[in-house]
RNA sequence: GGCGCGUUGGUCAAGCGGCUAAGACACCGCCCUUUCACGGCGGUAACACGGGUUCGAUUCCCGUACGCGUCACCA
């Protein structure tokens, strides 16, 4: 076999030497989960903060998981949170191709590279022979078997078509990496395996594609799982063996949960149920609001901006530091996420609120007379997430069927007798108003409050459930009133001085 | 099990030899108030354990415990 000098000239002069660049390179293996989020979410910041570039490669080198529609939800998932890229599979870079099944004849060059090289060799093994190795010994590595195999009997069997791996050939010694988060880590390269690089399928296995396309895509920080810290002494060699530049390691602790039913932590997953990146945006999350927590969730902002909690994603990449990544796990909590969504609901313009609470609103009201802008405005403040709003607005359309204990209200100073009185009197004073306004309606009551000798709050409280039937609403009874019209709110009020006992008799308060 | 990494309140976390050990979520109380929220103010609550090093350890070193990761022709 001889290599071709030129080829790898060709591919070492593409490589871009100009700055930062960082890249997410996930397997299409399925849904976005939180950890990959922040993952996608780190490396952005970093190539920005440093004004670098952000590539998406596409790992798709392991026939058997791929998942159909998976690099779409990957694209559109990086495309709402903002974490656009420079270069990827579809708007395409100098360096391509970004998806690793088109890149395949590469790998198995390099790979006969470090054949040549003596860092690599090929394995003729069988599936059986591996099995037998490791039923002796399940923690046992490869034997090196086929590393004292002659050049002849290579050949033979090459010519046979026997199948075969090609393995990195791991030297004897100790091996210290650097990671920009965990420090230097050595190991013993005894704990390390003469693993596989070249799948019989003529594949590349991860470690290798990653190392391979690392370089020849000119990355200088890898970002990744904490899982990957184990490999990352593979990787060195490898790097060294082939002469190259070792990266920068960005290794992040995992995102753990704590399991409901348990109590106990683990890391987050799909099939237990806890939410990924699209679940949460149908739970009603909003990205920005999502991003911003994600962020903080294993980093923390240090310095003059230490106290801040509410980051735009163009404010993180202007403040972003990797020595702000903590090396232990962190659990995400959905109440915090709840109160950061909360925050951004609050931070909209009206309008904007509105624009997004329209479609929610809709869903339980539905009577067009009933201005989803201004109940949009009562719920701004008072829902945290858009999933919130059917339930807290559904009494514009169907006066709930209630009971007469909601007019008793102690703090109201409230009774069901009181509450009578109340509505005898308010009925009469909204119905002389001329024009149905929020500062005519208030007007009304406060006056007739203060005419009757009552706190407002005494007679705020029956109108406001006369109004809507439920204890809690989201805006006080002149709101409420208002959105109604004239006409439904005296009809309800009535309705809530005959549940009453409409029955005469001066009003005793 | 070997190897690696980690361990500050229920959770996220600051701290990088000397502090009454920040801040945020949640929780509790008060204020505001036409319910509920929002907002404001205040409160409860933490350095896993044991040895060193040091005048002095949350901070450095070594053990122990616990947790996580990894030991695939998966990524």
């Amino acid at each position: 076999m001889i290599l071709d000098e030129n080829w790898f000239q060709q591919m070492e002069a593409r490589i871009p030497h100009d700055g930062v660049r960082t890249r997410f390179a996930p397997s299409p293996t399925g849904y976005m989960h939180v950890g990959n989020l922040r993952t996608a979410l780190y490396t952005w910041l970093i190539a920005r903060r440093a004004g670098g570039k952000f590539l998406l490669r596409i790992e798709d080198t392991d026939q058997g998981r791929l998942v159909e529609g998976a690099v779409d939800l990957i694209f559109s998932t990086l495309r709402s949170c903002g974490l656009q890229w420079d270069e990827g599979p579809d708007i395409g870079g100098p360096v391509g191709p970004y998806v690793q099944t088109e890149r395949r004849d590469l790998y198995r060059k390099y790979a006969e590279l470090l054949i040549e090289r003596g860092h690599a060799y090929r394995c003729f093994c069988t599936e059986e022979r591996l099995e037998a190795l490791h039923r002796d010994d399940p923690n046992a590595k490869y034997d090196r078997h086929c590393l004292s195999l002659t050049p002849e009997e290579i050949q033979k069997k090459l010519d046979a078509g026997e199948p075969y791996v090609i393995r990195q050939r791991i030297p004897e010694g100790t091996t210290t990496f650097h990671d920009a988060v965990y420090g230097d880590i050595t190991v013993d390269n005894s704990e390390l395996d003469d693993q596989v690089l070249l799948k019989s399928d003529g594949l590349p296995t991860y470690n290798f594609a990653n190392v391979v396309d690392d370089h020849l895509m000119g990355i200088t920080h890898v970002v990744r799982g904490s899982e990957y810290l184990s490999s990352a002494p593979k990787y060195d060699l490898l790097y060294r063996a082939f002469g190259w530049e070792v990266p920068t390691y960005v290794h992040c602790a995992s995102v753990m949960i704590t399991d409901p039913e348990t109590g106990t932590v683990r890391k987050m997953s799909k099939r237990k149920g806890d939410p990924s990146y699209e679940d949460l945006v149908s739970m009603g999350y909003l990205s920005p609001a999502v991003v911003n927590y994600v962020a903080l969730l294993g980093w923390s902002p240090r310095g003059e901006i230490a106290e801040q909690e509410f980051f735009t994603l163009e404010e993180l990449a202007r403040v972003f530091d990797i020595g702000g990544i903590s090396k232990s796990p962190s659990a995400f909590d959905l109440e915090k996420l709840t109160y950061f969504n909360a925050h951004y609901l609050r931070a909209m313009s009206p309008e904007e609120f509105a624009g997004l609470a329209r479609p929610y609103i809709r869903q339980a009201v539905q009577n067009p007379a009933y201005d989803a802008d201004a109940i949009a405005a009562l719920l701004q403040a008072r829902c945290e997430k858009l999933t919130d709003i059917p339930e807290k607005v559904d009494f514009f359309d169907a006066l709930p069927d209630y009971g007469v204990e909601l007019f008793t209200n102690k703090k109201s100073k409230c009774t069901p007798e009181v509450s009578r009185a109340m509505l005898e009197a308010a009925i009469p004073a909204l119905e002389a108003l001329p024009v149905w306004d929020q500062e005519r309606i208030h007007g009304a009551l406060v006056s007739l409050a203060e005419q009757l000798g009552v706190k407002n709050a005494t007679l705020m409280w029956p109108v406001r459930i006369a109004a809507a039937g439920k204890a809690v609403t989201p805006g006080g009874a002149v709101e409420i009133c208002r959105i109604l019209g004239k006409e439904e709110t005296l009809r309800r009020l009535k309705l809530g001085l005959e549940k009453l006992g409409a029955a005469g008799g001066a009003p005793s308060i």
